[in-house]
DNA sequence: ACATATCCATTAATTTTGTTCATAAATGCT
DNA sequence: AGCATTTATGAACAAAATTAATGGATATGT
């Protein structure tokens, strides 16, 4: 069989010119590495070298060897590396997962330094998922899941990283735009614009309009946060975003924001992570840039006139 | 350290679902790869599959290391089998030098059928050496020497392959084209062709002119043959050649062919290889193919004629 | 020309490594 | 629950690699 350790021979034979030299080299003595190649010799069925004198001159197999082991030898010196680097947690994939639609901006924001910091640490969004995001945790098919609904289940840990405010976000003239906050009646009247998935999934209805029994008076979806807002800020309806994402587009959109209720519905979003991954530096290292990411403060017309 | 048998076990594993699967593919019992994955494993530092239950799911690590496996493997693999035809003289590059400068025409027929019948050989021709054929042949700068003249020397063995008659070329309506033969004397007043090389390698020189102490006329050089002979049908000189090489010409040009003395110089091409080679399958092959190739018999007008 | 140094091959002893056997622990299936 | 299957483990054993010692061949230097 041809090891590696045969092209490593041969490789530091044509380096450095003798076996005894390569001997050297490879911290071993020049009888070892005359007994593995005479092996590998004997099950080729040919020499690598003709022995001349004292020295050695590679046989058309041994050139041949040599080009292989100038070729392969590389391959598995870096994928070493390269494992060595994963084995300490600075190289990988990290993959995440995203459950909350207007998370990905906010994500946005923590990726970008992250590259920076990780330079050998690729990165992965994935949206969609067949058992829900805690199933893509436990199943490995992603690393890391950010959710708005922490789900403690043995295995998995969760860390809220991002406390924000679900607001309302109304055209720049609208009637409500004033208001300090609003009640779930008001909105029974409105259009109400949000991603495109299942009630259950939006705070705006489990935390503010069922508990109220109140029905807006249409439901209009949208996949895209910008269209959406722009839907809002043309008069075609309202929508319940975080308010640090709805701050940041009414420096470019005619759009203001109200408060849902009078104490507001406090969100938060978490990461989830295996317990297994613990000692998986870049995922620690990522759970912690996102915790200590502050959002710029905006200033803007709606923050002087809430 | 990362060994073929470790990339062998990966790529095992994965075809076959599970260790003991590999095992049995790889004749060795499951405990045995166990152990070997394991050491590793503590090698890397980092586990190459998670256990779940009774199957095995491959980390971050363990998926790169099925790439490395996929990619690398069949490198060696296929360096293997080719070293094996190597062995086994079915492969490998036949380097053939030329000490004579007409022998290529020859070569080239030869060569033909040879890499037909030995497709994986491939065949390189060098016609310039440092220290001469023979030199080139020790030296392993070639595998086979074409030459006129061989030169025998412990661990070199030279082989007649082809009989030959040195003739004579002159134009076809030159005084002597109907002469059965002609002496040295015959060409001092004649314009001589050769190669250029130095004379002691021209047998028109060694065993025709210089024993009767004769010098032509002039004497004027051409790399080629086809240039040569041109110049010959054109009247301005005569050259020596084989026969068989100016009989093929003279179907396209206006040539005549003559004996040079009354019994002709007869010549032979010897192919010379090294004693060690001895076992090298394609390189008796080519001395057979050589021995055993016939000319085609050229009918035509000095055929006739002489 | 002779002594010396260098290099590779070989033998036998030793050390290291790899493999097997026997068995345990965990899991999935009927 | 019981059985089959899978991986892990520790001890014993077998095999392989390595070393040390030595010899032969060939350069190198005086």
């Amino acid at each position: 069989m041809l090891e590696r350790i045969h092209l490593t021979v041969i490789q530091a034979v044509d380096q450095h010119g003798s076996l005894t030299a390569a001997s050297k080299q490879l911290c071993v003595t020049q009888s070892a590495l005359s007994h593995t190649m005479r092996k590998l010799e004997d099950s080729l069925g040919t020499p690598i070298w003709l022995r001349e004198g004292r020295n050695l001159r590679l046989t058309q197999a041994g050139q041949y060897l040599l080009n292989i082991a100038n070729r392969v030898l590389p391959q598995l010196n870096y994928a070493e590396s390269k494992l060595h680097q994963m084995a300490k947690g600075e190289r990988g994939t990290l993959r995440i997962g995203m459950e909350c639609h207007p998370c990905y901006q906010w994500l946005l924001k923590v990726v970008s330094p992250f590259l920076e910091a990780w330079p050998d640490v690729d990165v992965d969004v994935k949206q969609k998922f067949q058992f829900g995001g805690v199933g893509a945790l436990l199943s490995y098919e992603i690393d890391l899941l950010v959710t708005p609904d922490p789900f403690y289940k043995s295995g998995l840990c969760f860390d809220a990283v991002f406390d924000y405010e679900q607001v309302l976000v109304v055209p720049h003239d609208h009637p409500m735009a004033k208001r300090k906050y609003i009640k779930a009646e008001d909105l029974r009247d409105q259009i109400l614009l949000t991603y495109p998935v299942t009630p259950d999934r939006l705070d705006i209805y489990t935390q503010f309009l069922n508990p109220a029994g109140v029905v807006p008076k249409r439901h209009k979806t949208s996949e895209t946060t910008d269209i959406m807002l722009q839907m809002v800020a043309s008069g075609r309806g309202v929508a319940a975003l975080p308010r640090w994402l709805a701050e940041e587009y009414s420096t470019k959109l005619p759009l203001a924001v109200v408060r849902l209720g009078r104490n507001g519905i406090a969100k938060q979003i978490y990461l989830g992570t295996r317990e297994t991954d613990n000692d998986v530096k870049y995922l620690k290292a990522f759970v912690d840039l996102a915790r200590n990411y502050k959002h710029p403060k905006v200033n803007k017309e709606s923050d002087k006139t809430a």
